[in-house]
DNA sequence: CTTAACTGCATCATCGCTGTTGCGGTTCAT
DNA sequence: ATGAACCGCAACAGCGATGATGCAGTTAAG
């Protein structure tokens, strides 16, 4: 469970903490394979401190996937799935989750290993947005025969497209309206 | 330029270098840090091999990046981009680069130094790309208004989408024929 | 206020990867 | 068949990253 667990830190230690993840965000996501040392430069805190925090790199960047999951699970919660009107949940999801992905790229996109909690997040999304579409499909805006798992998946990648490069030149209601348009009509002609 | 001026190596040579660019491609793709240790122990040959052909793992990548791109060229070309009807075309190009796009999806999805043989070739693939959906958009595949750079973008992320997961358990032309259809109808319901 | 938690800094040992070189044996080209 | 190109192996130096530790100074919490 990474850090979750662990009683509460006081209000400084905290403040590190968020500090480190939010640098390890910036850093990792234009390089990889950065060291400690440029996250801890980057968090303005000493590269031992970072490692009081988190045992391993492999800590940290587990300790990145969850908080960054868990920012994401809210992102669709605050989107009322399964209360608002599908297309008004779609479109509120796709904008609130657009922020939220332009600020965690990196540890989004990150591989989850199976027995993690960003790995039940993710999949606790998933079947979020799997009953989103289904609501969706009952009401005639998806295609009856359609399969569902993959229109979720192009969903993902349209969303991922609309970040690439110029990041959040966009407001999200602009970009998730040209997503949920092509996500329902695609590019062919319209009516 | 990497390797490409070099002038004609030795027949066991060649094969080690193609041996070498296929195991790198194998061994990244899982583990985008593997040492050159790992590659070479992948390709059946010793680590100092590796260094006698690319003198650095810089280098290596390079080569790698820019013999997928020309593969990749030579799967567009292969479509008759400019002469089959836009549909045919559209299809035959897709199922192409599918397969290439398999076996190469590390070096593919490698951020191209700008100067570099693989981003030019990657630029003009593009340049192809947005001509034939031109085309498709003169026959009214595509609605008039449609932003082509929007779709090209939709069509590579749906190239994309395709190969996740379970890589090639599907035939190309299925593969083909799905995104295709999403990406000129989307998921709505169809006429 | 007093204590415990927290941080920065300096240091240390260790590790794995990189890139190079030399040599003996093998394979290809002509 | 002969020479040049190529390969594996072993060894080496160098580098940077990691992770741990001790200590002195600072900050929050009761």
């Amino acid at each position: 469970m990474g850090e979750t667990a662990g009683r509460s830190l006081r209000a400084d230690a905290e403040r590190s903490v968020r500090a480190i993840l939010e640098a390890a965000e910036r850093v990792l996501a234009e390089e990889p394979g950065a060291s400690m040392e440029q996250i801890a430069a980057a968090a303005g805190v000493a590269r031992t401190t970072i490692h009081r925090r988190f045992a391993n790199r492999q800590a940290l960047i587990e300790a990145l996937a969850s908080s960054a999951a868990r920012q994401l699970a809210r992102a669709v919660e605050d989107g009322r799935p399964d209360t608002a009107p599908p297309l008004v949940a779609m479109h509120r999801i796709t904008a609130n989750v657009l922020q939220v992905k332009s600020a965690w790229a990196f540890a989004l996109e990150l591989p989850a290993d199976p027995d993690s909690e960003a790995a039940a997040l993710h999949q606790d999304i998933a079947r979020r947005c799997i009953a989103v579409l289904k609501r969706a499909q009952d009401d005639k805006l998806i295609d009856g025969a359609a399969d569902l798992d993959w229109v979720r998946r192009v969903y993902y990648a349209l969303l991922g497209e609309s970040l690439r490069g110029n990041a959040d030149d966009a407001d999200p209601d602009t970009l998730a309206t040209r997503i949920i348009d092509t996500l329902l009509h695609g590019a062919g002609p319209r009516a």
